[in-house]
DNA sequence: GGCAATCCTTACTTTTAAGTCAAGATTGCA
DNA sequence: TGCAATCTTGACTTAAAAGTAAGGATTGCC
């Protein structure tokens, strides 16, 4: 239960366009450079979130990549759907797609739980902006923090909080 | 940010020694043909967990796997960190071990985020036993869906309800 | 128009995860 | 004791993800 390489460093490379003031963009070049990649890298990330809509690119001369649209309107949901292909689909096919086929048809006693964690997750992600993580992180931290306080009421648990987050 | 093909087949082996009752066993033979995989692929999985400390195997004729210790006192979160072995450690390599080193010394934004991210995931698995799982499922559905639920609170957004909760 | 800067796209290589194989070690039983 | 059933372990093979390379397409500028 990983973050992969393609969402993190997809993820990476938007918050980097999300630091620009308006009508400014990266090249391919300044993007790889910025997060330590090669260019051939970064492009194979920009490709795929421009395809998805999340970046505009222009191409030429003075071309170069900038959010499609406001920082405040991208959520963190959006890129990791789109930098993480295969999602749960299909009838009872492992959810990490390798298994195209699998013996439990129906009632094979983890799929919801996988489904609903992935549920739980996606839940956090879409209370995240770009823009959030654009200040001074401490806001990510506090609404972080708001949701796990939230998950723990209601269920007898003692969840222990959170090490980085600054009281 | 999947569930890897180890998890899940580790969670599902875990399953079926579960729902035994006590002094029963089961060979690497039986689990395999339970899920559909090789029995090779089982022996690994189950020697994972059982270096883990999570089953207990005997040798020789009349051996096989059963848990350690009681379902109830199985949390999904104890299974999950066996089976993803390179855990968020380290200093600033990347989350998802790949990177040994990356250029983001110190205050690389997103780290925070995805330890977060983590953090949330293991407080859901935290509060899931292998008992659980055993029942009738509306048990697990049930509290999956007050951490849905609870999550939203204290936040202003809407979270669709999952679709597989049987109200 | 010509050239340089840039993005776009496909095919390829490398690395990692997943899965297999085979020989070894332990146990129970006749 | 000998044999069959079982787990254990390390090396190997295969499949998937990650990353690289190179040529094509578009644009801006002189």
């Amino acid at each position: 239960m990983k973050v992969s390489a393609q969402e993190e460093y997809g993820l990476r490379c938007l918050l980097q366009l999300a630091r620009l003031s308006p009508g400014e963009s990266l090249t391919l070049g300044q993007i790889a450079e910025g997060e330590g990649i090669s260019q051939a890298n970064a492009g194979k990330l920009m490709w795929l979130l421009n395809k998805a809509g999340l970046v505009a690119s222009t191409r030429g001369t003075k071309g170069g990549y900038a959010l499609a649209r406001s920082a405040e309107e991208i959520h963190l949901s959006d890129i990791i759907k789109v930098l993480d292909e295969d999602m749960l689909e299909g009838h009872c096919k492992s959810y990490t797609g390798l298994q195209e086929i699998c013996v439990h048809t129906g009632d094979c006693g983890i799929r919801p739980v996988l489904i609903s964690l992935h549920e739980i997750v996606q839940s956090a992600l879409e209370r995240i902006t770009l823009a959030q993580l654009t200040d001074t992180e401490s806001n990510v931290d506090q609404a972080l923090y708001q949701i796990h306080v939230g998950m723990s009421r209601g269920v007898a648990r003692d969840i222990p909080s959170p090490k980085h987050v600054r009281s």
